[in-house]
DNA sequence: TTAATACATCGTAATATTGCGATACAAAAT
DNA sequence: ATTTTGTATCGCAATATTACGATGTATTAA
């Protein structure tokens, strides 16, 4: 086993998963907060601000990428990050409606 | 290596990392989605809804539990699972204050 | 008291994650 | 062409996660 069974679960609650998992990370939230601030979008100096190795961050934006939730294209020696707005306005879609399903209800345990 | 390491980041990090990571995985945001639509708290039942053996629905529920996500009272022989409604909102608004601070701006990669 | 029911926990195998040094690679500067 | 600079990838060790059978535990039923 140590394998998640996506078989029995919807496309929804599979895709919901692994974008949680993106960012169920310290170092993967800080990044991307980094990349939020900095409106213009930051590079490697992520590197200086966090205090990861330099391939630590760069697997952290990997795993970011693979997910969607970062692009990343090439600037001259260096490579410029930002979110992606698209996927990052799904999510918070996503994530609204799941949180809006549950209402208090007077009668819990 | 191997483990996170949560001294360089802030508790907040931590927290919400800590937060997405239990919710980070079909099974439990199946769970939870049961748990939100059968309003009124429903038990064991999952181990059938769900197509997982009983060991392995409760070390999930166990996972969200200590997370703080939902909390179990016992109920005769059964134990009734449901949302932990200060968690929840809180998580909630955390999201949503983190999703918030992205706002598109024009010049970007 | 004994049996049944509903969960929790233990132990374990298979796999995934985290972090980093070492190294490869590609664009710009010399 | 060679060096420098910024990143990506490889390979590895330590640890965590996922799943489940087996077993423990506590409450109700008989």
């Amino acid at each position: 086993m140590g394998l998640t069974k996506t078989e029995i679960f919807t496309q929804e609650q599979n895709h919901l998963a692994v974008m949680l998992k993106a960012m169920a990370h310290p170092a993967r939230i800080a990044i991307l907060q980094q990349i939020i601030k900095a409106n213009t979008c930051i590079c490697g100096d992520l590197v200086e601000e966090l205090g990861l190795a330099q391939a630590t961050i760069s697997q952290h934006l990997k795993e970011l990428k693979t997910a969607g939730i970062i692009q990343g294209t090439i600037e001259g020696v260096s490579v410029c990050y930002c979110i992606n707005p698209t996927v990052w306005n799904e999510l918070q879609k996503q994530l609204s409606a799941f949180f809006s399903t549950y209402e208090l209800k007077t009668n819990c345990c």
